[in-house]
Parts: C-alpha cells; structure tokens; sequence
DNA sequence: TCGCGCTGTCATAGC
DNA sequence: GTGCTATGACAGCGC
C-alpha cells in the first residue's frame, strides 16, 4: 500500500504533468473512477491478475456483465468487462486496424537508464490515459504471467552483444532492429525515401529491402547480419502461433511478452514482410490517412480505444501504441528513448523508440516505428510461461489471416518483381526488348537519335538546294494538313502555278513540317527517324536543266555534282513522269480527288502508258502515304503502349503498397487476438478454481458476439468445417 | 561486309 | 466494280 500510495502521488502527478506538458488536459478524477476501468489497472495494478477470479460465473453470464452475488471484486469485474469488450470488438474485424498495443513493461533500473531518460514517457499518447510510472515498485498492470518474466531475459541468453559502446541494459535481443530504435538513422531512411517519392513513386518503394529479398538474403534486424532466407512452408495463424507446450523452456524464456505467442519462425514471412513494409511505409502515409481517419473517430467509450490509444495523426501501420510502464524487476528495458526524442514532436514521436546509435546498413535499416509490437515480440520468441496458454488455441481470425499470409507469399513475388533496382530494370527492359524485337523507348535510343540527326540534315540540305520553284512548291505542300487522313489541295493551284515537279514525301502533309528545321523534328519524337531521302537514282540523262541553279553561280564541276543531287532528289516515279513527259505534278496525280483527277486527265490527250503511269503513279504515291501513316500509328501505339504500362506499372505499386499495409494491419490484429484471447483465456476457471487446458478447452466467438468455451474438439471440428468452406467456394 | 533502320513498293483485305 | 485506306511483307538504300 505505501508503494501504491506513493504511485498515485507521484506517478500519476509525474504522468498528469507529462500529459499537461505535451498539451492534454487530464482529468485525473475522471481516470481514477472505474469509468475507465483500464486506465484504472494501469495505475492500480493488476489486482484482479493475482486473484482467482470466479470467471466461470462471468462465463455463465455469458455476456460478462453481470456480477456474481458473491463476488464483490469489482475491480476483477471490471477487467474482464473490460477483456471481454475487447475481444468481441476484436470479433468484429475491421480491415484495416489502425492500432496495435504493445505493453512496454520495464523496469526503471535503480538510477541508471531511466534516470538519465527522464522523458522516456514521451511516446504515450494522450488518448490513451497511458501512465509513466516510474516508482520502482508500483503497482503496474501486469497479468500473472507477465510479472517478472523480463527479470530473466538477461540471464537467458536474451541479451544481444553491445553493438557500440553506448547500449548498455538496452542491448537487449528485442526482436526488433536496432533501426527502430534508432531514430537518426531512421530518419535519415526517411528522408531519403522522402526524395525518393517526390522524385518519382517507381523504384523507391521496394528499394534495398526488395533488392536484399531478391537476393534471397534475409538480414537480422539486430546484428545486419545476412543469412539464406527460407521460408516456412506453412504460414501461421493464429492458432498456429500459439506457443506450445513442447516448446524448449529457453525459447520461452525468451519471451517479451507472455501474451504473444507463437511457433512462427522468427525470420518467417512476416518479418520479411517487416522489412519490406518498413521499407515502403513512408510512402504509403498517404494511403493511409483517410483510413485512419475513420479508425480513430471513435467513441471515447469504445474499449478499443480506450484501452487501446490511438494517435489521431498516425497513420494505420504506425499506429502501435507503447503503453509505457515500469516495472520494477523488468529487465528487458524499453526505456530505450535517446534525448533525440525530446526533439520529436509528439504526434510523430508517438511510436518511436530510438534506441542506440547503430551502424547498420542492412536491409532492416529502414525499419520504421512501426509494428513495434511484432518487433518486440516476434512471435516465435513469445512463447509464453503461462499455463493456460496451450498449443493449439482456436483462431478466430485463422481463414482470413491465412489467406492474407498465404498472399504475401505472391506478394514476396511480387516485391522482387517490383523492387528490382534500376540496374535489375535495365536488364529486363533489354530482355524485353530483345524478345519483343520492339523497344519501348526507341525513339531515344541513342542509335535512332543519330541517325535522325543525320538524316534530317542531310534532308535538310536537299531541301535547300532544291530548286527555288520545287522548294518552295513543296514547302507550301507540307504547310497543309495531315496527309492520308484527309486530303486537302488547297494550295495546289500554287504549285502548278510554280510548275513544281517531282512529289517529295518528306514535305508531305502527313510530316507536317520541312525537315529544313531540325528543331521541328524533334518535336516529335517518333518522326526522329524519318528523313532518310530514299530517292532513287536515275540516268543524268533525264535531269531537267530548268531546274539547276544558274550557271554563273557554278562551276563545271559543280554544276554535275549538283544535277547528280538533284537527280537523286527525285524519285524514280517523278524521274518516270520526266520521262514520259507527263504534263502535270505528281503531287496533282497522288492528291487530286478523284473526280478532280479525272478532269485533269480529261484535259490532257495523253498516251495509254502515260496515263498507265499516271494511275501507278497515284497508286504509289497514295500507298506511301499510307505506309507512312500506318507506321506513324504503329509508333504511336507502341508509345502508347509504352505510356500505359508505365501507369499500370505506378497503380500496380500503389495497390502492392495498399496491400502491404492491408497486411500489416491484418498482423497486428492477430497480436492483438492473441493478445487477448490467451488473456482471458488465462483467467477462465473451473468450478474448483483450476484455470482451463488449452488443449482441452478453447474459446470460440460465436456469431452474436458472444464469447463460448466449448471442448477443444469441438472448435477442431469448427476449425475444418471452416477451411473446408472456402476449398468448396473455389471448386 | 554485315547488320540495322528507314523508306518505298507491292499485294491484299476491308470499307 | 471502283477508289481509297490500312497493313504485312519485301527490297533498296544509307549509315
């Protein structure tokens, strides 16, 4: 009693101060009533863990709510209330689950960590009614099977080597990475993810964590050290993280919590998912905000959030509440709170627990803040002391949390799938394109580059020494509209005004632009590559002396070189049409429509070859057009394509990342079932007082709401009855 | 000389 | 049936 007088007189003064200092008013007459019955345990102690409850009348009653006539433990009453309300809430799964409770009991070593972290209450929110008590010997709350479990980890092998000189008690095997502790290091994580996201949501979000996966190599979040990964053929549930009873006595010891239980391995899916989570959760803050939003609007009665507290600003998977309690005796210290703490705000510091400075870079340094409580109680490691605790306890969450575990097996897929880093990507991106035979980015490909720039000069060139009537005919041909789509010969009167010969395809509507103007060209990428002049040669003979410049301006040599250009400018059809003489342009032939092509021909008296070639030519010259414009589609497909994959490639990340966080909410509520199931499953006595054996008895939720101890066989039966449903859905 | 990309052309189908 | 368009296939050309 004078330990408990001198708690309410000074822990509850220190943590009303506290609460007062980060900006909650705290009513401390309110907590102190058993209106908040867990707020009241927190303080008083767990009282009601050390009685024999008669919880097999609670059990009668079915709901809970009655008190037995004999029985005037209220404050046993109110805890199992209190348990109960929490496991029928829990019954009502919510996807996702915003908050996860983690009891971080410690003790306050006699002057040495808590006396130099005075602040180490920080992290409690101020919905929660959470209480620092940092008495020696209070009363905290703490289940029968809690109490001094911690004062052996030391002494059981649970104490990781100093990493650096600084870690002294806290050097605890937390089953945590040290960066969760580790708050400069995980902010630099942090910031750095930060960039990364505004640069660009690709590649970030799997970053080294999926690089290591891919490498198959897991890394201890504790030492960095990298192993093989493998993976446990069977994913857990939560029947299956029930401790057994067989389990080695050390492997139990080492647990952290007696409620969390498990026979998982400690470096199973879910810790590798850990590390991945943690790797993206910066990044799926914003997924999470409406959620939480929803999650933490309830009712200050809700024994969800009232036992559990809530931070109204965390997002789901950060919300992991560290209960900070001391205990006295506890050794596994969690008073890990470095002075960079105080520096934290507090609706952001909520859940971070710095521990000591590491120099880690593994995979599990970005561990966040969150999932604390599977950090801390990995769930092979929390094998527990208590005797109620059997091996096999029923599920109520097992189909659901199965399913969703065995879909993180996809999801590992996945992540290496998504995670690889841009070396890994260029390397698929080659495969892809040496498969496909199809580039997605051709158009810059440093080879289609070069060849435009050079085929547009030298187009350009050509152009340009054209003559000055075939110029600028063709310049004005390339200023009309879109070849091929529609035909428009606006400007044609102009060109046979000019008596412009020679149909050149690279000013054609279609290009939209004469290839005098590199710039031009570049506008639009995909028109790089078009500027070859793929006219054909023909004999000098059928070069046209109207068209070369004037002959002052050239000399002899000159003179041939410039009609063997020019005679290269035009095409064999236009070389044809010299020849035969035909008395229009091929630009009139190909663009005419028809019933203005037929007149022309109509005023003409021309010879069946001619007209022969006329039709040929019109044939052609439309084809090209054609070609040019099927290839121009075929391009815009692809980068189309291109375009689309890349949004599917960022939605397909984002719903990896919601999935993630689907996923991490699932787990937390299994801690938490299991949590409390074991709980109050750990209070249930018979008639004669002797708690119920789990491999007898198991607690089963009934549809209503009720909570039901029915005959292990029983739930068995229940348990196939319920996997078979869904085998029978797929069929 | 070979490979590759661009272009023109042909054949064909569809409208 | 004709004309036009779209497209696959092929070949020529330049790099």
């Amino acid at each position: 009693m004078l330990s408990l007088k001198k708690y309410l007189t000074e822990g509850l003064l220190q943590f009303t101060i506290l609460l007062s200092l980060i900006g909650v008013r705290v009513d401390v007459d309110t907590y102190l009533t058993s209106q908040l019955p867990p707020l009241r345990e927190i303080i008083l102690g767990p009282s009601s863990a050390y009685t024999q409850t008669q919880f097999h009348n609670l059990r009668n009653t079915l709901d809970g709510y009655g008190i037995h006539p004999k029985s005037i433990d209220l404050d046993n009453y109110f805890t199992a209330r209190r348990l109960l309300s929490q496991v029928r809430a829990l019954d009502r799964f919510q996807v996702p689950t915003t908050e996860v409770n983690a009891w971080l009991v410690h003790r306050d070593p006699e002057g040495s960590v808590s006396g130099s972290q005075p602040n180490s209450g920080l992290a409690l929110e101020s919905s929660s009614g959470l209480q620092d008590v940092t008495g020696p010997d209070n009363g905290v709350r703490e289940s029968e099977t809690e109490q001094g479990f911690g004062e052996d980890l030391e002494d059981l092998g649970a104490v990781a080597p100093p990493v650096s000189g600084d870690l002294t008690k806290e050097d605890i095997d937390l089953g945590a990475g040290r960066e969760v502790f580790d708050y400069s290091h995980r902010q630099k994580e942090q910031d750095v993810e930060k960039e990364l996201r505004d640069g660009g949501e690709q590649d970030t979000w799997a970053g080294e964590g999926a690089e290591a996966l891919a490498r198959n190599l897991l890394v201890d979040g504790e030492t960095g050290e990298s192993f093989p990964a493998q993976f446990p053929a069977d994913i857990s549930s939560i029947t299956e993280a029930v401790p057994s009873e067989s389990e080695p006595p050390a492997l139990q010891n080492n647990l952290l919590s007696p409620l969390l239980t498990g026979t998982e391995s400690p470096f199973d899916l879910e810790q590798q998912w850990q590390d991945l989570m943690s790797i993206m959760e910066m990044q799926a803050m914003e997924v999470n905000t409406s959620a939480s939003e929803i999650l933490y609007s309830a009712p200050p009665g809700d024994p969800l959030s009232t036992n559990y507290s809530l931070a109204p600003n965390t997002p789901i998977n950060q919300n992991v509440s560290l209960h900070q309690a001391s205990l006295g005796g506890c050794s596994q210290d969690f008073l890990l709170f470095s002075p960079e703490v105080e520096s934290l705000p507090v609706a952001s510091s909520s859940t971070l627990l710095p521990l000591a400075p590491s120099n880690s870079t593994s995979l599990n340094s970005t561990f966040g803040s969150t999932n604390l409580t599977g950090l801390f109680f990995p769930p092979q490691l929390n094998g527990t002391a208590n005797d109620t605790a059997g091996p096999e306890l029923p599920d109520p969450l097992g189909g659901l949390l199965d399913e969703a575990m065995l879909d993180e097996i996809s999801l590992m897929d996945l992540a290496i799938e998504e995670g690889f880093n841009p070396v890994q990507a260029s390397q698929l991106e080659e495969e892809f394109d040496s498969d496909s035979g199809l580039s997605l980015d051709s158009s810059h490909s440093p080879s289609s580059l070069s060849s435009s720039e050079g085929s547009s000069s030298s187009s350009s060139s050509s152009s340009s020494s054209s003559s000055s009537a075939s110029s600028s005919a063709s310049s004005s041909f390339s200023e009309e509209g879109a070849v091929g789509y529609s035909s428009d010969s606006e400007t044609l009167d102009l060109e046979e005004a000019e008596g412009a010969v020679g149909y050149q395809p690279e000013y054609s509507k279609f290009c939209r632009m004469s290839y005098q103007d590199p710039a031009q060209l570049s506008c639009l990428p995909y028109l790089e590559h078009v500027g070859h002049n793929h006219t054909y040669n023909m004999a000098p003979s059928a070069l046209d002396s109207a068209d070369l410049p004037p002959p002052s301006a050239l000399k002899k040599g000159s003179k041939e070189k410039q009609a063997d250009f020019l005679d290269k400018q035009m095409s064999r059809d236009e070389h044809r049409a010299r020849a035969m003489k035909i008395p229009f342009t091929n630009d009139k032939i190909i663009n005419l429509p028809v019933e203005e092509f037929n007149e022309l021909l109509s005023k003409y008296q021309l010879s069946e070859a001619q007209l022969s070639l006329i039709r040929d030519i019109r044939r052609r010259g439309k084809n090209k057009m054609a070609a040019q414009n099927c290839r121009k589609r075929k391009l815009d497909t692809i980068l189309n394509l291109e375009r689309d994959v890349e949004d599917l490639q960022r939605d397909k990340a984002r719903l990896l990342r919601e999935k993630v966080e689907f996923l991490r909410s699932l787990r937390q509520m299994k801690q938490k079932v299991q949590s409390l199931y074991q709980e109050v499953f750990g209070r249930l006595r018979d008639e004669n007082g002797r708690p119920y054996s789990p491999s007898q008895y198991a607690l089963q939720y009934a549809g209503d709401g009720s909570v039901l101890l029915i005959p292990r066989t029983m739930a068995d039966q229940q348990a196939r009855r319920q996997e078979r449903k869904p085998k029978d859905r797929r069929k």
